[in-house]
DNA sequence: CGGTGTGAAAGCATTCACAGCA
DNA sequence: TGCTGTGAATGCTTTCACACCG
């Protein structure tokens, strides 16, 4: 009854509760959720400028690029630990991006399974920020004969039946439900039953999991609604940075 | 150089930072960034609970199903200002869902472009959550010949070319944002450039824009990455309400 | 100097606990 | 008695400001 029923062709929603952490920041593991989401930012910055063959990065820039203030930035990485910047010159872009990457545990092996080939579970099965960071996309089922067997992205769907088995075979540790909010809680249970404990839910639903299971949601019709409101109440949000000139 | 370079056949991401308003709370207008989330959760189980004719629900039935404890609840809904509960009894469900939907701007008429029509562009043309609550998808854009002339959920997709055009001529005030991240900031400051003040982002880009313009993101990879960390990291992060038995 | 790292202060959000109304 | 509405207390996050180092 906690399910709005948003079907058709295709799965969607977005959202992201702010469940805290029992006790967290300075004990090194334990971040607080709000510097993690950052940590995500940072890293995808860094790694741009690696590419570029940027060596360092000060503070007041790498902030920028990132969309929030230095002191903030600088904050969050200490509560990192190590030490990743030298003063009067800034941070070393290569070793901070491999430790960001490593203590958001993406030089784990994850492997990912998505449930739900319509069109959302294809955009992410496409998706090259999968690909990276140590994400393997493994298998995508579907509950509909007529997309099981269908290739994508080199992948076959597979149908919903052979979750369970699949997923043990092949060590699937992390969940993509792209699905029906009608049939999420159902496909939700099944995979915490088959040893699933980290899923990413997109239908519009409040799942209920056992304790031990990581589960975030992304809801796309709640983005839409905060932003109604800010642009409903006096304009104003800003979520961009304000047009200053940042450009890592 | 903001800009992590995600390309290929799907646009996508997810992500939504926390600006917190000037002021806000207390005044009822200018809600906190957290209760605003949780309201619309609250909506939508109040919506599904209105359309199976529950005419009251207690705080604590209400939070149940939003994953939420009552007392919150309690307290975001006193920043509402009005009284929609009564004592011994519980909330008036179609008042309040009326209440909550007005606050958060959806009787208000939303004009939405969606921008990029790739699989993730698609997903949200056909999204349900999109079509209720005052959003009217008016048109698709895409830069791909290819792509231009098809019909999704029945709307032409048009040329870049005519963004510009089409957006003053058919009033747009929303922009949904799917498209690969180096075009990302050119079509943010073409948008604003046309009047658009408040855009959904789901290109992996931290945006640049003018103040006034309201900008949230949606970003997929910051959410596997921090499910990653947390699965890494001593399991047990609960995002989901802990196996209680709660439904409306 | 320029820029990091970090205590201490300020600002928010959540939880508690209870008064008060139906 | 049951459940809302809310001040007061607690606990997080962000911001400030400055000591310290290259």
């Amino acid at each position: 009854m906690t399910d709005a029923a948003e079907t058709g062709t295709d799965r969607l929603d977005d959202d992201a509760a702010t469940g805290a952490l029992p006790d967290a920041a300075a004990t090194g593991r334990g971040l607080p959720e709000a510097t993690l989401e950052r940590l995500t930012v940072y890293l995808r910055v860094l790694n741009a400028a690696e590419s570029e063959g940027t060596p360092t990065l000060s503070s007041d820039v790498l902030a920028g690029a990132a969309g929030v203030n230095s002191a903030i930035l600088r904050k969050d990485l200490s509560l990192l630990g190590g030490s990743f910047g030298r003063r009067g010159v800034g941070y070393d872009v290569p070793r901070l991006a491999e430790h960001l990457a490593t203590t958001l545990g993406l030089r784990e092996r994850w492997r990912v399974a998505i449930v739900g080939a319509g069109n959302l579970g294809r955009a992410l099965a496409g998706y090259a920020g999968l690909r990276h960071n140590g994400f393997e996309l493994t298998a995508i089922f579907d509950m509909d004969p007529d997309v099981v067997g269908r290739t994508i992205n080199g992948l076959v769907v597979r149908p919903a039946e052979s979750l369970e088995a699949d997923i043990e075979a092949e060590q699937v540790n992390m969940a993509v439900m792209t699905l029906p909010g009608t049939a999420a809680q159902r496909v939700c249970d099944r995979l915490v039953a088959a040893g699933v404990r980290n899923i990413l839910n997109f239908a519009p639903v409040v799942l209920q999991a056992p304790d031990g299971v990581n589960i975030r949601k992304v809801d796309m019709s709640r983005e839409l609604q905060i932003l109604a409101y800010y642009a409903h109440q006096g304009i104003g949000h800003q979520d961009a940075v304000p047009a200053e000139d940042v450009d890592a």
